[in-house]
DNA sequence: AATTCGTATGCATAATTATGCATATAATCA
DNA sequence: TGATTATATGCATAATTATGCATACGAATT
């Protein structure tokens, strides 16, 4: 433990908490998360960085308490733990990243089942052949 | 310049105010400044650490456009210049520091002529002997 | 002009954080 | 079981940040 004027108590944890968030990959997966649970590959694909890379900032974002991780078969799916964070993060961008679009990326899909589930889920039974269900 | 996916400038430009922001020390000072204008003195009074240490953290402070100052006669004093920053930082403890009794600084003075006035500001004239005015 | 008071800078060093990459692990499938 | 897919860890190194301290600087006082 470091030193510490002791009334800094407060402080200190606010600081460690805000350097979790200071860094913009990991604003980055939290906005992608603020739209709902993603897989390491959905990150993978929106943000262009390598996989081991991701991993290490969601384990930062993870050992926070920021973010919980669930596994589903070969996915692992990333959620938003804390969503003040949004909130705070939204206060932040009100005024920082004025003229910019605020932006972020168009959506792409990955590999996984929720991006290529193994058949479609939109009807597909409009345009078949008449009497051809089975 | 760094390597940056171009897509996270604006993360980038948010991590960077944060990280102004991430330190005990600095986060204390906002608060102190969000009372009202402060000398270093006062600062130093308030925080206990050494002056130089502290005309440190106000130059990062400075430099990024949150505070500044202004020089009356032998001290300088310093002043929110973002006052959005306050609200970042209730966001922030409205979920840290829940326990700790928002810890901060029993107020004290220190030799600046705002605390040590050369005569009592309070109005004096008020026990003068009938018919002294002037 | 010399001194004093309040504040700022420069610099060296200790710590911490960021990144890249090789490799380990878990779950699945053939 | 062996191969394959998705993800996590470990570790080495590069950068950045934090701190302590000596000292410089500007304004006011003598």
């Amino acid at each position: 433990m470091k030193k510490l004027k002791a009334a800094l108590k407060a402080q200190t944890a606010q600081a460690d908490f805000l350097k979790l968030l200071a860094h913009p990959v990991r604003i980055a997966i939290l906005q992608i998360l603020s739209e709902g649970e993603a897989c390491v590959c959905h990150l993978e694909a929106f943000l262009g960085y390598p996989q081991p890379y991701l991993s290490q900032q969601l384990a930062v974002l993870r050992s926070g308490g920021i973010i919980s991780d669930r596994r589903d078969g070969w996915n692992v799916y990333y959620t938003l733990q804390q969503p003040h964070v949004i909130n705070l993060l939204n206060t932040l961008s009100a005024f920082i990243t004025p003229s910019l679009e605020d932006g972020l990326l168009q959506k792409v899909s990955c590999s996984c089942p929720k991006c290529n589930p193994p058949f479609p889920q939109i009807a597909i039974t409009q345009n078949l052949p008449l009497g051809a269900e089975e």
